[in-house]
DNA sequence: GCCAGAGTTAAACAACTGTTTTAAATGATG
DNA sequence: CATCATTTAAAACAGTTGTTTAACTCTGGC
């Protein structure tokens, strides 16, 4: 078994069980376990159990994120004014699009968004903004800028609203999905219900201070 | 000291520290020695773990729901019809209001309402829906009536939109209010934070669709 | 005054945690 | 082919976890 097939089924195990059953409950005996691998192969290969925590995001984050600055590269380049709707749509299309693609679950990849915040990990926190922390600025600033008429700090709040309803639905898009299927008997795919999010995201954001 | 004060001080103690770690990550001992109380207490009075998390939960979400079906009551008793900024504005009032009475902190009760859904204790989901259900539906109920134009799938959605807003912003509160202050130096209060929640939740929930 | 039962205490339990060690095996390079 | 760093393997490490035990103290009712 060559060095990258190791490190990479690493990879594979810990983020589906990461995804899972959150960092703390996944013992690295379970990670090798199913990974086929030895338990000190994390050590060896990550140093700790905090930095493959942080490389599970890292392989995440920077397709997505730079599959998103292309995509805000090409709407700017296209010369159109910016409107919140469509940067919203780059936003999901980005994570639905790009990640699986690379053959990533976007919806694994919205629980681990979802643990980053609310887990107790500030390491991890601390990682994901000093590596990503400028895409994410890059973004808000645009979305900022398709804005004007809301106050900054009016802004920020109701970006971190928008951020939680994206972050909650789709960690949770499985047992929500389950529950509307039961009650309603209508299924809602990962497409439609993002389709419902851009404009009750948008209007959100726009809304006139009463 | 007597029995009572021995459960309560373990609850105050499990609470903070539960909200501020998680659950797998506040361990037993760490608990008594702060309730200044013998370790086997906690098995001796709640039986296991599992129970005292869900005793925390159930001294915060009985007089929670309790105040909720009263101020429902009294709306639905005034005649009024029921309008959707209303009926966010009684929850959040609510929330704030007939916690910090009984000396609840409702950011602490937020961020053990945010860990209920995100840590991975089926026990503690199962027990909340078990026990609060019908007050959930209830006020889903309620606001999907104030709602006539939204078809019921749609209108789910969006309340988990809500919900996703609420309990991810209020969860997090401190760290975001920590954010703007030091990059705007404009303080928020809780209060003021909701004031801004009601009118953008409620014009994600009214939204036409497009 | 005494005694049953509730409450508390310290100690020990077995299981599990992340990490390290030591030795063997592997694989590329000269 | 021999060499040496890289990689794997199994075992042991020290520490922590939730839970249980058994002896102890205290209190309220007769």
């Amino acid at each position: 078994m060559s060095q990258t097939d190791t490190v990479s089924r690493i990879l594979d195990a810990a983020e589906v069980l990461f995804a899972e059953r959150g960092f703390t409950e996944t013992s690295l005996r379970t990670i090798t376990s199913t990974a086929g691998v030895n338990l000190a192969a994390v050590n060896y290969h990550f140093g700790s159990k905090k930095e493959l925590i942080q490389a599970v995001f890292e392989r995440f984050l920077t397709p997505f994120t730079d599959a998103l600055e292309s995509e805000l590269d090409r709407r700017i380049a296209s010369g159109q004014p910016l409107r919140v709707e469509g940067l919203l749509e780059s936003l999901y299309r980005v994570g639905l699009g790009s990640l699986s693609e690379r053959g990533l679950d976007p919806q694994r990849f919205m629980r681990l968004l979802g643990l980053a915040y609310t887990q107790f990990q500030g390491h991890l926190r601390r990682f994901i903004v000093s590596r990503y922390g400028e895409s994410y600025r890059r973004f808000a600033g645009l979305l900022a800028e398709a804005l004007p008429g809301v106050d900054p700090v009016t802004f920020y709040w109701r970006l971190y609203f928008m951020l939680g309803a994206t972050i909650f639905t789709l960690s949770s898009y499985d047992a929500i999905e389950a529950i509307l299927r039961e009650d309603f008997g209508a299924q809602s795919s990962l497409q439609e219900t993002l389709e419902r999010l851009v404009p009750a995201a948008s209007a959100m954001l726009k809304v006139e201070a009463s």
